[in-house]
DNA sequence: GGAAATATGGGTATTGCTGCTCATTTCAGT
DNA sequence: ACTGAAATGAGCAGCAATACCCATATTTCC
């Protein structure tokens, strides 16, 4: 379970956030200020840093400091969440190596979404040392490879961040969840999906991304 | 050198941006849509994109989208350059996986301090990777690996049979007929064969299956 | 401004996989 | 011969994925 630690004075925006980040299946933890919040991110070892700017007793661009300065901690992403909504609190921000800059108030589908997407980028950047590995096995069907990533490539938006999340194993409902969007539509797309890749039958779907696994994720 | 492609339709902004930036020591190229930026940056592979979102024939976010779900690209730095200010544009761009939003109007020291930190974070990402977790990872995987092979040793001969036609991606009916067995037998083990392996719910055997191909079929 | 594509949502039905219980036959083992 | 494991087969229930149908917003393109 990925773990999310909150760094934030408000004691209402910091249990709400709690309740909603751990509603979405992460670990969560919380500090109230920012040297609170490094000794708590040295042994929670956290997934992602959630971090308000104005605190009491070093405040949010101190920590990220310290973090960044960090061997065991300098690569975990970093996401600011505050009400100062002046350009340059955000330049400064990101300027000190932070991930995202959230201003308040948000909506907890602005939240998640923003958690999960640096999750992503940061799994992205980390893989990136696997881009090598295509050699003997895999160049047997280098023509069905590359006519399947064609076929993909004229999905739709939508339609491609549902079939990665099929590809990574998650059921129509949980992908429902992540995105926010009804079962429905999901299956919806799904069914749209199977068209065009012009399969057919029950589970073909499921099977194509589990046995594409590798060319659908990259 | 670092190479930086920007791509953005207005041309004085355009060549304002390439001026500033080469004279920061970057090699630059631009292009003036997202169209023009994909190929462009397929073979000129830059180190960071600066990216425009309003853009006539492809905008920006489109462009993002290419770029994460093409293995070569999905890597790079991507900043967003934009005078959309609202609050929704900035959110979608780093939903969409961008590593930072500048809005215009800018000044010269903001880019270039934008670009020197999405490089210094990146760099950072990379080195992490390489240095613990992919033994780590590796470590992980072999574990599962021995695992898994022990778990599939237990089962019976026919079990084994047939986990290794589900793997195969068969159905339940096309085992049933190269085995010369009702499909209703054909299930039963099928369930027996998922609590041997300790696994729940629906489709979980098939999953298990697609997911460990290889161990299974050798 | 209008047409087309896309995203979102709903309804209904079918198919295949899974979870349970049960029964019968075969075959190996101390 | 008796015990127990394995293989075979069935009935019944539930669930997720697929295949159709439909409607309505929003966005994008010309």
């Amino acid at each position: 379970m990925r773990k999310v630690l909150i760094v934030e004075d408000e004691i209402v925006l910091r249990n709400n956030m709690e309740e909603i980040i751990s509603l979405h299946g992460f670990e969560v933890k919380s500090a109230e200020n920012g040297e609170a919040g490094l000794l708590l991110a040295r042994h929670f070892q956290p997934d992602l840093i959630l971090c308000d700017i104005k605190m009491p007793r070093y405040d949010g661009f101190w920590l990220i400091e310290q973090i960044r300065n960090e061997v065991g901690l300098q690569s975990v992403p970093f996401i600011f969440v505050s009400a100062k909504v002046d350009r340059r609190d955000v330049r400064e921000g990101m300027e000190l190596g932070a991930d995202d800059y959230i201003t308040k108030p948000f909506t907890s589908n602005e939240l998640i979404q923003a958690i999960n997407s640096r999750l992503d980028r940061v799994k992205i950047l980390r893989s990136q040392t696997d881009a090598k590995e295509s050699t003997a096995a895999e160049e047997i069907d280098q023509k069905e490879l590359e006519k399947v990533q064609e076929m993909i490539n004229r999905l739709t938006p939508s339609e491609k961040r549902i079939l990665k999340r099929i590809a990574e194993n998650h059921s129509s409902l949980e992908i429902a969840q992540e995105l926010f969007i009804s079962t429905k539509t999901v299956e919806n797309h799904r069914s749209n999906i199977t068209n065009k890749l012009g399969l057919k039958g029950h589970l073909s779907l499921l099977r194509f991304c589990l046995n594409n696994q590798k060319i659908i994720l990259g």
